[in-house]
DNA sequence: CGTTAGCACTCGACTCAGATGAGTGCTAAC
DNA sequence: GTTAGCACTCATCTGAGTCGAGTGCTAACG
């Protein structure tokens, strides 16, 4: 456990490197005017903070600059709570007050808006269609061997594909089909709809209809999980202003993950049993290309199930206390709105 | 005019500075086999070439590198044709061969074989909706205040947006002009619709429904022009591989400048006129950002009306015969693919 | 006993001079 | 017209020297 002293001196070192970015000497440190101690006294306590691993020194005759375990604690313990600028908060409030009428809008305006007040890097996962339900199915002939599926989600998303319609089945034959599943599957949750296909609807089609097996592969094609979540992605380049990253090689490697869209996923993946704010600060995020970055994500949802999440990339010597409040405030917002969109 | 020599001597400038990234030598160009000539007598050329535009040097002591002017002689009168490997060749074939039905995953995917293959930046147009037909309209209503307009396009891409609806309006009136307007205005060219809205249906449907005002607001914004060109981006961060983009600060405003989507749309719109493949050179582009980038771009298209283009983004020492070759392979072959798919 | 002043030491960053060598322009000879 | 020769330029590299921020340790202080 740390003495109070520490964790003071710790906190004005993170705190010092953050908005430096240079290590940060005992001088400076007992320079503060909330600090009442000399130098010599704050550089014993450095080498005990460093001993512990909070700190790590570049080399010897340089300042100390926080270790992961440093940061790590910084945001478990230290981090001011509740630090979101007024600003800020101004800015979120009235993107939520320009009415946008499509999910896939919100999302991507969402992460500009992000990335331009936080000037790191943000990530946010789209709306996850997986938890939604069918509102309306529907096949749209092309030509003699081509149709549109198009899927209607609880959620008013519009999901579509191309699917071949084999020569033996008839127009009215699909029309029928389509009937029947719109009447039988509205409402059923996506990820069940297969299912459900085959239990509920299976036993009635074999009866009605001729070319079972061929139409159900087409069904079987039209209701595929297309339904990949979907990355967006805003200021990616901001991590090139960052002077940790201004060696072209490192960054190249940040920014090539970045188009990696199912590493990304996975990453963002939401953690339903988080309690809200999460961060990943260097190697906790599994990734070599990260080792040097701290994610700081939240989740947005719907109903209490989590449906999608933002996050902020950015150096781990990043403006926590600012993003998470930041993040904060979004989500919860972003939550209300869905809820009231869809009440 | 250039002398047949001199057009051999800037010919072997390029060709060394695009592999090499350094500037060329009288002594490097003697020393290959084809050149027949001493170093001083190069060196004489040289100085002519640097008289008229065609070469610069950095510093006195250094080696000649082509302008841009020396550039555009190269691309205008040098390049090799007919210079695609064959096993480029190959991984295109391949590419088309399998099968993709949708014409976004197409697009996504040209565009990432196209980088990968270049190891250069590659941004695609996808298809403009704007000169395709209507081939299916559709309202879907969402709950008692919204709906979702759907419209398939003649080449099977869907569109669709989030639409409001007055609480006057009511749900088979509604149902009646869908069915009118999929009637009268099947097979006309988007662009056209709102305009044949008003003068073909508007009498008609003035007699039969009440609200008509309203009700033509509600199409108005259905129809609205959403079919906004996407773009595709790959291997941005190719970018970050070449020598004279080392410097962070450089590349940082051409990745920014590839975040402006309004921008590129500009730049890569198609240009009717244009023979095929179409090259930019450094301040050609008339953006700063891409003082030091050569944009090379072609066009596919579809009953001989320009579709899209794919572009490539690489530094102005840039590999311009092997991308012209693999563009104009590319956009062949995406021409032909579209055009038997809609036959 | 905790705190602080003093001091020797370390080590990266910066600067400057000299050496190196790739490449040029010019002149004169072939 | 072509080429050999040579003086000249100039970016780059190298190593020595200096600077200064910062440390660890020891001894003195309240």
């Amino acid at each position: 456990m740390l003495t109070e002293r520490q964790r003071m001196i710790l906190n004005a070192i993170v705190d010092d490197y953050i908005s430096s970015a240079e290590p940060v000497g005992s001088r400076s440190i007992s320079k503060r005017g909330d600090v009442g101690y000399s130098p010599a006294t704050i550089r014993n306590e450095m080498a005990d903070l460093e001993e512990l691993g909070f700190l790590e020194q570049p080399h010897t005759s340089a300042g100390r600059i926080p270790s992961h375990k440093g940061y790590r604690y910084y945001v478990d313990h230290l981090v001011p709570w509740n630090s979101a600028e007024s600003a800020e908060v101004g800015t979120i409030r009235a993107f939520f007050a320009e009415k946008l009428n499509a999910m896939e809008q919100v999302i991507q305006h969402a992460a500009m808006i992000l990335s331009n007040m936080t000037n790191y890097t943000s990530i946010l996962l789209g709306p996850e269609v997986f938890h939604t339900s069918l509102r309306h199915f529907q096949l749209l002939p092309l030509d003699d061997k081509t149709a549109v599926a198009i899927i209607v989600t609880s959620t008013g998303q519009v999901e579509n594909r191309t699917v071949n319609i084999p020569p033996e089945i008839s127009l009215s034959e699909m029309e029928k089909v389509v009937n029947l599943l719109n009447s039988k599957l509205v409402n059923v949750p996506l990820y069940k709809l297969k299912t459900r296909l085959y239990s509920e609807l299976g036993e009635e089609m074999q009866r009605h209809i001729s070319h079972y097996e061929e139409l159900m592969q087409v069904l079987d094609t039209a209701l595929e999980s297309d339904h990949e979540q979907r990355i967006y992605l805003s200021g990616a380049t901001n991590m090139l202003t960052q002077p940790e990253f201004k060696d072209v090689d490192k960054v190249k490697n940040i920014l090539d993950l970045l188009e990696e869209t199912p590493t990304l996923l996975k990453m963002l993946a939401p953690v339903s049993g988080g309690s809200g704010i999460q961060v990943k600060i260097g190697t906790e995020n599994n990734h070599e290309a990260f080792a040097n970055c701290s994610l700081i994500t939240a989740t947005y949802s719907l109903d209490g199930q989590a449906l999608g999440s933002i996050g902020i990339l950015g150096p781990t010597r990043m403006e926590y206390a600012r993003v998470m409040g930041i993040l904060g405030i979004l989500s919860r917002d972003l939550t209300a709105m869905l809820a009231h969109w869809y009440k």
